[in-house]
DNA sequence: TTGAATATTATGTCTATACATATTAATCTG
DNA sequence: CAGATTAATATGTATAGACATAATATTCAA
């Protein structure tokens, strides 16, 4: 028999006997349970999903309109019947979420302007491309021992000349161009990249399983599509090109660089706030 | 005195003598505590923070490569000297970073590719502004009541012909053509909205503290300049422009659409993975 | 009245324990 | 040996209690 969840008491057959509520209960007899069950007082919340899907609906129905200081969490924790942690789980997700703000002593208060914090997830074009439920195909553009160009050798922290290799590349989408990619990998930080020829090999892909990162930045812009770009992406030259950059880093040097110019028309589409 | 933290052993006073590690230890004295300082065996992690930074530190240095299984919770936390509890917050910040993958009894692995999760924080403009050091500024361009373009009605799901308020307005940076904004409202879903002129009044801002919303959709895209928007934001027709597409619900009523063309050059930006 | 010292308070975190749940591995059966 | 049943296991979550920490309120003194 599965336990009944989110309505009942359920009472759990802990070994200390007295819960939180103040009622002293009997032994579980399940008819008992049942008669008892309590002076029809309040729902039972008991997991920290359920307390955040309240909390949330008494925002949305503006019980706690955006500036308000919110019950703390003990006495949330009683009137839900839960333990502190609980609220303190459900209540940490909302603010990661960036629906509420807390701050020590200060309390908990709805936000004033939750910003839209989308959670851009950017996928190996393989997976984005099957996602899309066609067919992903890769081909090598271009290879070449270089020195960077000025800008990236400055955005590498690089001083003087150092060593990369620039590898150019498309993705493609059922035959369709999809992503060109411009990549350049310092060879000071990943020289085992050297002995790739990067023709059917994936260089994010190797590199990702390859040569170790800590950290990064992400960039997201528009740019008018170069003479090479438009002719690679069948677009015409200027048109607008939905590009991210993409740095990496192993503690303190720099692996690899990346530009991947999308073919006209590609967005990036989030969802914005908890599941409904 | 304040608690030494993260070197030494640092006991807790609790009630309970005996923690889990077996050697019974002497009511604390600190030089005792100091002269004993264990057989040097292992450094102590005791914030799930250092233990996610030394989960962090072993996939970076492939001790624990891509696609690895890692040991459980419960042996991390006989090898840490802490609570499993503390174990499983660090390695669920983990997953929610994208950086290890979790399934019951299959264990915990360090993802093979790890999405580059960036969360994007996108700001109400004025914030946003004043983030980069420059004046707001705000001035309204249009503002009348209409039935919205069938495109857009058809992602309001409104059945015939809805009554809407159809808002433009520049936002301004210190004087500069910042974003333009090209806004509907659903009268429907939010009536109060006809009372106001948003003259003064950005219409996100007005909206945020006034209609409630449940959730969203974000698109990232890039598009080329119309001529108005050329004209508002002192930029060539054609010229690539990154676009914001905002489209928020109350439950299933359509909220607002918004759409947020960005002057030239505008990009944003994200850090990726845990801070070095 | 200002400024420093102190108390208070709400969140943040850790612990130990118990149970829930999903999933795989093992075992039993036909 | 196939298929169903059962056991084992790792993560997921709830709880009570204790202490840590940050920030505000209050008190007291110069």
């Amino acid at each position: 028999m599965p336990s009944v969840r989110g309505r009942g008491v359920t009472e759990k057959a802990t070994d200390k006997g007295a819960q939180c509520c103040g009622t002293a209960k009997l032994p579980s007899l399940p008819e008992y349970e049942t008669a008892l069950e309590c002076p029809m007082t309040e729902p039972q919340f008991k997991s920290w999903q359920s307390i955040q899907d309240e909390v949330l609906r008494r925002i949305h129905a503006r019980e706690w309109p955006p500036g308000a200081v919110i019950p703390n969490e003990a006495d949330l924790a009683q009137e839900f019947g839960c333990a502190r942690a609980t609220v303190n789980r459900a209540l940490r997700a909302l603010a990661e979420l960036g629906l509420v703000e807390r701050r020590r002593k200060a309390g908990t208060r709805v936000a004033l302007h939750p910003v839209s914090r989308a959670t851009v997830d950017i996928p190996v074009i393989r997976q984005e491309v099957s996602a899309l439920g066609k067919i992903y195909e890769y081909r090598r553009l271009s290879r070449a021992r270089a020195a960077p160009p000025l800008g990236l050798a400055r955005r590498f922290c690089a001083e003087g000349l150092i060593q990369c290799l620039h590898v150019t590349a498309l993705h493609l989408a059922s035959g369709e161009p999809f992503v060109f990619e411009d990549r350049w990998i310092n060879l000071e930080t990943a020289p085992s990249a050297d002995a790739q020829d990067f023709k059917a090999l994936n260089a994010n892909e190797w590199l990702l399983a390859n040569v170790p990162y800590t950290h990064g930045e992400i960039r997201l812009a528009a740019q008018a599509a170069t003479e090479a770009e438009a002719m690679i992406l069948n677009a015409r030259p200027g048109a607008p090109l939905f590009v991210i950059e993409r740095l990496t880093w192993d503690h303190v040097r720099a692996v690899t660089f990346a530009r991947l110019s999308y073919a006209p028309g590609h967005s990036i589409v989030t969802q914005l706030g908890a599941a409904p």
